[in-house]
RNA sequence: GGGUCGUUAGCUCAAUUGGCAGAGCAACGGACUCUUAAUCCGUCGGUUGCAGGUUCGAGUCCUGCACGACCCA
């Protein structure tokens, strides 16, 4: 029973205390961290003894005991090492002491460096000391943790038993660091806006609701920053991004968490093109930093990010895909067509019907990274109309192995074209579509003040955090994701 | 929301046709001064997710529920 591994450990922790020894000091001083030592004696060989002491810490993984000596190991967040310790070295008392830790334990050793016969770097022990006891048994060392809800609903212990895990937030944290840096060195100025917002506006989506009690409002968390941030540069920020979480109140999947990362961009008299140049460099810098090439293998797919990557207009991609002629085609004529070709179509407008096309008939096979472009303006109420073209609007999203990267504009900078588009979103609305986007009237006067041409790309980062990682499901790219709450376990 | 699959010891997994719930690791006790998934001997550990039902007998079959995974919308 579980009760009594823990009600062992709680002996011991008894047991120490009576001994004057304090289970949970406050503080310990190593001279190395573990990755340190092995890098510093990595010249010794076989058998050689270094002669200098160093002082690490770290949670005990392994115990081999051999009677009168035995072996540990130690690993921090920076490496794994071994340590050695023997009662004619410690005394009996400490060698005992130190042989009766748990697994879990954290410990801090000082003492010689040196290789073992078999090559293993290893601490010899002179002194030791508990640093925090740990009263429950960790996962299984061989086989790890993997039992995905647990792993998911005790992260820690998921991080603590597969250091793939580990490694896939270094990655994920790499990649973010990169983007700043490559945002940084161009100019962008990094922004928070508000993710309560009395409307949420900038996605198509639908919104979480939360109340302020001393205001009496109910406020939305933001299904995008976009509005505030068009904001921004119609203030005169020209060049200003934010990198943080959204929330979309809609079912979980491996491609969708209700709270997830996005990073968007405006950048002043940019377009659609300057931002397909921008993602392309972002992609590259940010893939270099996190997986250390431009050829990335997901989900057995081999993937080439260096660009140029392939662009598509939609319509024609859609066009290809099902032999369906659409261009300037009204919604019934897609219809007949699609009834003759035995292709089945829900009860959606125009531009939606095409999307839905292009989801089922296109995305899965843009494995290489593709940029799609030029959609249909109904669904894009936030985009500039493309010149030459009926009902078209700058917009392009990025596909990279099948699944959706970013979403970028021409922004619309038109205040009368932008109130009529939300004007239809608000008819949408009223028809019941509880996803349409709502008239913003604080945004429409903010733009009726003049905002400059301008492009915008919003980027998934937990996406392109599954990309970078091989992961299947957007669950293994978040430390923490949504579940459905449970009973606490004792 | 619908479909399929899953839930057995702290962890990883077994259990034949419905017939005594098991192993490895961990824990506990013992042997062992170059091990590294240490080894060897012994011991402990179970409301088989929850609630019902069928049956002489249910981990196994049936119904409902909870949680999760995958697919679809």
């Amino acid at each position: 029973m579980k009760e009594s591994l823990i009600q062992a450990r709680l002996e011991k922790l008894k047991g120490l205390r009576e001994k004057g020894i304090d289970p949970y000091p406050a503080r310990f001083s190593r001279s190395h961290t573990i990755g340190e030592v092995s890098a510093h004696f990595s010249f010794l060989k076989e058998g050689e003894q270094s002669g200098e002491q160093v002082t690490v810490a770290g949670r005990l993984v392994a115990l081999r005991r051999m009677g009168r000596a035995s072996f540990l190991d130690l690993r921090d967040g920076s490496g794994k090492i071994q340590v050695h310790a023997s009662a004619g070295r410690l005394g009996e008392e400490r060698y005992q002491e130190l042989c009766s830790s748990d697994i879990g334990d954290f410990i801090g050793v000082r003492g010689d460096v040196f290789r073992t016969k078999m090559g293993e770097l290893t601490v010899e022990v002179a002194e030791w000391s508990l640093l925090s006891k740990a009263l429950r048994p960790l996962p299984e060392k061989w086989h790890g943790l993997k039992d995905i809800e647990l792993r998911y609903r005790h992260r820690s212990l998921d991080l603590v038993a597969n250091q793939a895990v580990r490694e896939a937030f270094v990655r994920r944290s790499r990649m973010v660091s990169a983007m700043h840096r490559f945002l940084d060195a161009r100019g962008f100025l990094e922004v928070e806006t508000p993710m309560m917002q009395p409307i949420a506006g900038g996605a198509t989506a639908r919104p979480f609701v939360t109340h302020h009690n001393a205001l009496d409002i109910d406020l939305y968390l933001r299904v995008a920053p976009e509005l505030y941030l068009k904001r921004l540069v119609i203030g005169g920020l020209e060049r200003v991004y934010e990198l943080g979480k959204s929330f979309r109140n809609e079912g979980v999947s491996t491609e969708h968490n209700p709270e997830f990362t996005i990073l968007e961009i405006y950048e002043a008299y940019s377009d659609y093109e300057g931002m397909m140049s921008l993602v392309e460099e972002l992609v590259v810098t940010s893939a270099q930093a996190a997986v250390g090439s431009t050829r990335i293998t997901y989900q057995e797919n081999e993937i080439d990010l260096s660009p140029p990557w392939q662009r598509i207009g939609l319509v024609q991609a859609v066009e290809e895909a099902t032999g369906l002629s659409l261009d300037g085609v009204t919604e019934s004529d897609i219809r007949k067509q699609a009834r003759k070709k035995g292709i089945e179509l829900p009860e959606f407008s125009h531009g939606k019907l095409i999307e839905h096309l292009f989801e089922r008939f296109v995305e899965p096979g843009l494995i290489q990274p593709t940029i799609v472009k030029d959609y249909p303006m109904d669904i894009s109420p936030l985009a500039k109309r493309k010149q030459g073209t009926e009902g078209l609007v700058e917009r392009f999203e990025l596909f990279i192995g099948g699944v959706e990267i970013a979403n970028a504009f021409t922004e619309l900078n038109d205040p009368i074209d932008q109130r009529a588009r939300f004007e239809d979103q608000e008819r949408l609305r009223e028809a019941g579509d509880d996803e349409a986007q709502r008239m913003d009237e604080d945004f429409l006067f903010a733009l009726e003040h003049g905002m400059p041409p301008t492009g915008g790309i919003g980027i998934g980062i937990d996406r392109l955090a599954m990309l970078f990682t091989d992961s299947p499901s957007i669950r293994d790219v978040i430390l923490f994701p949504t579940l459905r709450a449970r009973e606490v376990r004792r």
